[in-house]
DNA sequence: TTCCTTATTGTAACTTCTTACAATAATAGA
DNA sequence: TCTATTATTGTAAGAAGTTACAATAAGGAA
């Protein structure tokens, strides 16, 4: 049923409750293995359990989120999409055609220091997004 | 009126044609001087414009950052916010407090060539948003 | 000026996302 | 196992953002 999915101890241990909802949630976002929207998330876990409602979605999502265990993207013009949380990266994005490649966080740590010390700020492992036009879409 | 700002010109090379809608909301965004939601601006503009609707607004402010005259910066869970597109920088928003301080491009420019040549995309000078804990919230 | 073209707008309906709060159910402890 | 605590959920309503398309009006040409 849970496909040998065990966030239970990782959940519990960050204060999180074990509910069918966030296992339902949870396990969408394992098996697509990609990047889902709330609204793919809420109609694909909706099908696991057919109670699950919108504000659950929304809040699971964002809390899972800030407790690491999904990431969030934005993905332009305010829509953002989550994904399993496994090695940091960021995603780089044409603008015309919307191919999305993920690159590495290593170049960005220098970056993140010197932002650092410019501005006493200790910044997240956040994720990043940055546009341009892929090499198909250059011609 | 208008306070002397001259778009005109600017809107009209890139195509663009001359309405009181955008003049109002052009208006707007270049006496706040700050970011504005999409929400705020057309509260604000529909003073200047009463008949202003909504999808309006959302387009213009879509086609005015796309043509480079404003710049839109999301500020987390999907939120964005628009100013006036002056010179190129970064922010770096407390995730506790909010607390947002503007950085400079050119830290970015190595990485940002960097990524052109590994992954052959010719980055735009998109906005980028880095978030973490601000000097009075670290502690 | 007048007419024509077409970018831009408003309308109406809809989808997505959010909020406040009362009801529920997951856990820890007796 | 039962009970108490409180995190989590659903409800109901509303706000924010989107869509398709017909009506309007800006700007160029006659
Ligand atoms: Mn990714
Ligand atoms: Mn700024
Ligand atoms: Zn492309
Ligand atoms: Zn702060």
């Amino acid at each position: 049923m849970t496909c040998a999915i065990n966030y239970a101890p990782r959940l519990r241990a960050q204060g999180l409750r074990i509910t069918p909802q966030r296992n339902a949630i949870l396990h969408v976002l394992h098996h697509s293995g990609g990047h889902l929207s709330p609204t793919q998330v809420f109609e694909q876990a909706r099908k696991e359990f057919p109670g699950l409602t919108e504000p659950t979605v929304y809040r699971t999502l964002e809390d899972l989120a800030e407790k690491k265990f999904l990431l969030a993207a934005h993905v332009g013009n305010g829509k953002i999409v989550y994904e399993l949380a496994e090695k940091q990266h960021h995603h780089l994005i044409c603008h015309k055609c919307g191919k999305t490649v993920e690159v590495d966080h290593a170049p960005l740590d220098l970056l993140y220091h010197q932002f650092e010390s410019s501005t006493g700020y200790k910044l997240d492992s956040s994720h990043v997004t940055f546009f341009g036009l892929c090499p198909d879409c250059q011609s």
